[in-house]
DNA sequence: CACCAGGATGTTT
DNA sequence: AAACATCATGGT
């Protein structure tokens, strides 16, 4: 059991954080947090300035959730116009988790056009199905599987994971992964626009999810994933919203709006799209769509 | 029971 | 380059 004291001019949520749905395999208990991260079991809650936890190290904790970054002066730097204001004081103290690459990786191919409830049922049958057990208390859990576990996989097994058209692509970029171990080292050493390339390359991967495995995988901040979300809050909330159409066009936007850490100003945009659809709760359906 | 979901891919304009 | 159809499945 280790205890970290949070500092006060540094802020964090992590029931926001670990909610906002960057992640997919945390689950909130009674007494705080639940989740596998690498081959441990880590418990955490947060009283307060107060974070308790135990199955990791303070320093593993720190590293994971990103205490180390200055977010007071991120949030300072993003906080351009009335939509992020309003966004960052309903959210302040969501961090950017820095996740696994590879869980990251083939969590995101499995989330395209696909609602959270369902991404984390799938990625939950995923780890049942190829992860390894870990026995605990509370029961039994599974780790991450690795690429080549779901690269030489049998076809109906992993049909039993329910991923639907996404099962061939994320097996073939398993297998591409598998025969490739210097693949994350070498992505991580690259800057934003060569990763990119790189990402994009494997199956299953576009633009969005290149963006989002660059921004809560390899620690690119500038990376600004657009999903249907980010879409609805920049063509409805932003005057310079309504002329954007492609992809490029509101990613570009994006960057240029707010700077080298626009990947924050998209995760609290995201978290705070309850604003748009009513405010009645989370997932609910918008008001009103824009047209395409 | 309609409609939509943290989109990608292949095809057609 | 931009618009379009299609994809398998589950949530709401």
């Amino acid at each position: 059991m280790h205890t970290i004291a949070l500092r006060p001019d540094q802020p964090f949520d992590l029931d926001l954080t670990l909610s906002c749905g960057q992640v997919f395999r945390w689950e909130r208990g009674k007494r705080g947090w639940t989740g596998v991260v690498g081959d441990s079991l880590i418990c955490i809650r947060q009283e307060g300035r107060s974070l308790t936890f135990q199955g990791a190290d303070p320093g593993c904790i720190i590293s994971y959730f990103q205490l180390d970054e200055d977010l007071a002066g991120i949030l300072s730097s993003i906080d351009r116009d009335p939509q992020i204001h309003a966004a960052i004081s309903r959210c302040r103290g969501l961090r950017i988790v820095r996740q696994p690459a590879w869980e990251c990786l083939a969590s995101y191919i499995c989330a395209t056009y696909a609602n959270i409830p369902g991404i984390k049922r799938r990625i939950s049958l995923l780890c049942r199905c190829f992860g390894d057990p870990l026995l605990t208390p509370a029961g039994e859990v599974f780790t991450f599987p690795s690429p080549g576990a779901i690269a030489f996989s049998e076809p109906c097994r992993i049909a039993e994971c329910r991923l639907g058209y996404r099962a061939p692509y994320l097996k073939e970029t398993a297998r591409v992964l598998a025969d490739d171990p210097g693949w994350e080292e070498r992505v991580r050493d690259l800057p934003y626009e060569k990763a990119r390339r790189e990402l994009l390359r494997l199956k299953g991967v576009g633009k969005k999810v290149a963006d989002c495995v660059l921004l809560f995988a390899f620690g690119k901040h500038e990376a600004f994933p657009v999903d249907v979300w980010i879409q609805r809050i920049l063509k409805t909330r932003y005057p310079e919203g309504v002329t954007l159409r492609t992809y490029d066009q509101f990613n570009s936007f994006g960057r240029t709006h707010f700077g080298s850490y626009a990947g924050y100003a998209q995760e609290y945009l995201f978290c705070d799209r309850a604003a748009i659809t009513g405010g009645r709760g989370e997932d609910q359906v918008p008001v009103s769509q824009p047209d395409r």
